[in-house]
DNA sequence: TTGATATGACTCCAGAGTAAGTTACCACGA
DNA sequence: TCGTGGTAACTTACTCTGGAGTCATATCAA
């Protein structure tokens, strides 16, 4: 990911235990991000994250400089892979409920093994600094959103731009519900998370959606 | 509301300042229910608190015994507040999107001039405690969102628990969603906001409700 | 020997909580 | 109308702890 050792990174190289620093890197990134999912930024110790990876902590500070560079870096794993697959899936040709659906089996599919990555994402207690990176990466979902439910408005004669506004923030928070949920029941498979939103939107909208191809 | 000097708790009656007791305990839960919705409960101290109310720390501690006992207090009047409000409508012969619909007039209308209310039960930093107590209220209105999502899949032929469950997630999300917009829209008026929830409603349904007579 | 990796043992500080004293007011007796 | 003691309200000036961040030093490959 960052430059040197990119060829084979998992090689000794030297130091007190041969840990070539890529590794480490991702090491303590991969740990971190565990820790700062199951306690959250704030009830997270940086000495927490050093114990479990096994190492000390002057070497995160070492590594990323501070608490705060730690988790903005777990964030941005985080957030650039869920942005990035939800903009892929906006570019495809499907609207409606379908792109809805379409979107989530995506995210699903990302997140499967990695639930940490939603957790720290949606982590309330985050610092400044992430808050302000997840702004522009929520800022990008956000119009991602407001284009599908402008759509749904449009078509019923709604054109008030406050009811686009709270309407779109209902939107993303059923995302999130829905997400959420998922995570929180684990031996739901992507799939069946799928078919059950699919499901649950054929009940509420009083239609059957076609089942996704994707 | 406590019991001493009940009849005219306003009265000088002892002591440096002249405060009675229960009338500065009620400043202090004043005061601390707006900074906490402010700053959240683990970002804020309570030498903030005491700042603001212009006191001194030890007064608090005297007072309420504890950080934690504190918040404690501010929570249990909020969602005291709240739970009630929501119980109250669930008696009502009002079903279907009209229910869900007063539900979320009648909260509008307790929010209104509190907000912080809503931002302590909501306080995503809140302790252990805190979290304990807000279980048992969340578990309260849990009972009354199941019971009308409940009716909504069964009347469309879907008997999955866990599609129940995770509806009734999604149907809780969406409500906060709701309010937490219109918290964050402090020129809309209880009135605006319960008929702009209506007009969407009737959007995303596909259905007209009836304007709500409550 | 040099330079990267790594650590034990610190410093430092914010903020929760406390001990001990201070002030204002009241109720009484002389 | 003074003490004088009782008591509730209130404050100053602390202690103590958890946890972020740092420094001097050690180990190892080349």
């Amino acid at each position: 990911m960052t430059s040197a050792t990119s060829a084979n990174a998992s090689a000794r190289r030297s130091g007190t235990k041969g840990v070539a620093r890529a590794d480490r890197e991702q090491q303590i990134l991969d740990v971190a991000g565990q820790v700062f999912a199951e306690h959250g930024f704030t009830a997270t110790s940086v000495a927490d994250i050093a114990d479990r990876a096994g190492i000390s902590k002057p070497l995160i500070y070492n590594y990323f400089g501070s608490k705060e560079g730690l988790f903005e870096r777990c964030l941005q794993v985080a957030s650039e892979l869920l942005v990035a697959e939800i903009e892929r899936t906006a570019q495809l040709d499907v609207v409606g409920i379908d792109r809805a659906l379409a979107t989530l089996d995506g995210v699903f599919k990302v997140l499967a093994g990695r639930p940490w990555m939603w957790r720290i994402a949606n982590d309330p207690t985050a610092p400044e600094i992430g808050l302000a990176l997840l702004g522009s990466y929520r800022r990008r979902l956000e119009d991602i959103a407001i284009v599908g439910v402008g759509q749904l408005l449009t078509l019923a004669g709604d054109h008030d731009p406050l009811d686009l506004e709270a309407l779109t923030a209902v939107w993303s928070s059923v995302f999130s519900a829905l997400v959420t949920w998922w995570i929180e029941h684990p031996d739901v498979t992507p799939e069946e998370m799928t078919s059950r939103c699919s499901r649950l939107f054929g009940v509420v909208f009083g239609v059957v959606p076609k089942p996704s191809g994707a």
